[in-house]
DNA sequence: GCAAATATACTAGTATTACTATCGTTTATG
DNA sequence: CATAAACGATAGTAATACTAGTATATTTGC
């Protein structure tokens, strides 16, 4: 019988009360949340209704997160841990750092489609989350506090790793991280303007335009 | 003796019950509420607080506004209507439409730093709200309904009519919103993460790093 | 296989927020 | 100067975001 690897991470214990892979009820508690915030976003999703939703009281899920915006910090933190596993896979044994970076656009501009993890995180919704839900995450009165913290540590890594790239291809480059936290903060606007506010967007036929405008925008200032 | 012109804008009475600017009270409640955003941030920011400060009845603010979220709509709106307007005044008459778009991008990417108004609203202020809290105006659960009601026309105005000059530059240009709106929320979360999340950006010595580095990007792009 | 530790369930309760309602008084305006 | 509109004062409600305490399971270590 074939066992399909699990992917296992190790969040920074700083981001919860208590982790919530080392229990049943804390699976049940990502597995839930990821679904329930994806339906009725992150505003109308409370720990009451997830404690409804899984049959457990209020208070055990404050065992496991002090509030819901941790809970959110942790979600984020976990793709984007997942998305530099994702990155480094895609761009091993590509030598060309051009081809590197494309792939890399690939990855941050564009929402998950397959889910091929066998595990309790559902990646096709919980790309979908930190899409439309990711800046409330860091975007509050305690982003100092929560940066202290490390709670975008993930995050930071990833942007790291794709501006290395950038640097790789033009070393005098002057603003490699600017470069892609604009790409991917933009891409996940563009995403959620298409769907809200079109006409801050550009919605043609083509499939994939916001991947394609990146890319070139990416592109042409690189050269 | 000189009489400084006074800047009055219509502001469509979809976004308030009351017209603030009808009144004692209504001027109160702008500037107060400006200065108090500025200070505590908009999540901390309440009515009750804000009718402490101005010694007057939280039901009272409620006369004016359905709840903090309009008045956010409302005061972007304001923005909004503002920067159209210093738009046409700093692009009429220049023929080139290179320099237009350069002018153009230098307003939405600066705060302001000089109020040369004599009105309630503090523009230094206000334009420091928009850089860091005008993303919560639309990214909430209720985009589509207050979109319907015309609560972002003045920000789409204003993405159109630059987007208008990238069209003289370059006819067949394919995303000229998307390039626009990416310049402007993009300046704004730059100038957030310098603040909060510097590894994100590329701080240096240099003045004006986010309008060079949007403006090298838009250019390129465009050529 | 059983005691001790740990995890969870159940219930209750608090402070704050975000409003809504009522009514009396002041202020503007024709 | 009458009358409508605006404002102030007070009270009250529902929901949210927690915290506390105690009882009951469940795990684990020997």
């Amino acid at each position: 019988m074939i066992q399909k690897l699990q992917i296992q991470f190790d969040i920074d214990p700083e981001l919860y009360s208590k982790n919530p892979d080392s229990s049943k009820l804390g699976r049940k508690i990502i597995s839930n949340s990821i679904s329930m915030i994806n339906e009725m976003g992150f505003e109308d999703f409370t720990f009451k209704k997830l404690g409804l939703a899984i049959n457990s009281p209020e208070s055990s899920i404050y065992r496991y997160f002090v509030n819901k915006h941790m809970l959110l910090i942790y979600l984020t933190s976990w793709y984007w841990t997942w998305t530099e596993y994702r990155l480094a896979f895609a761009t091993t044994n590509v030598a060309s750092p051009l081809d590197r970076l494309d792939s890399a656009i690939d990855l941050l501009t564009q929402p998950v489609l397959i889910d091929d993890d066998i595990s309790y995180v559902n990646e096709i919704m919980l790309s979908k989350i930190i899409f439309s839900e990711s800046i409330k995450a860091y975007h509050t009165k305690d982003v100092d506090e929560e940066n202290k913290k490390g709670c975008f540590k993930a995050y930071k890594s990833v942007v790291n790793r794709v501006g290395a790239i950038v640097l790789e291809i033009n070393p005098d480059f002057k603003y490699p991280h600017m470069l892609i936290s604009t790409v991917i903060e933009g891409a996940h606007q563009q995403k959620y303007f298409s769907e809200h506010l079109p006409e801050l967007t550009d919605l043609t036929n083509e499939q994939n335009a916001i991947t394609k405008f990146y890319k070139e925008l990416v592109f042409s200032y690189l050269k």
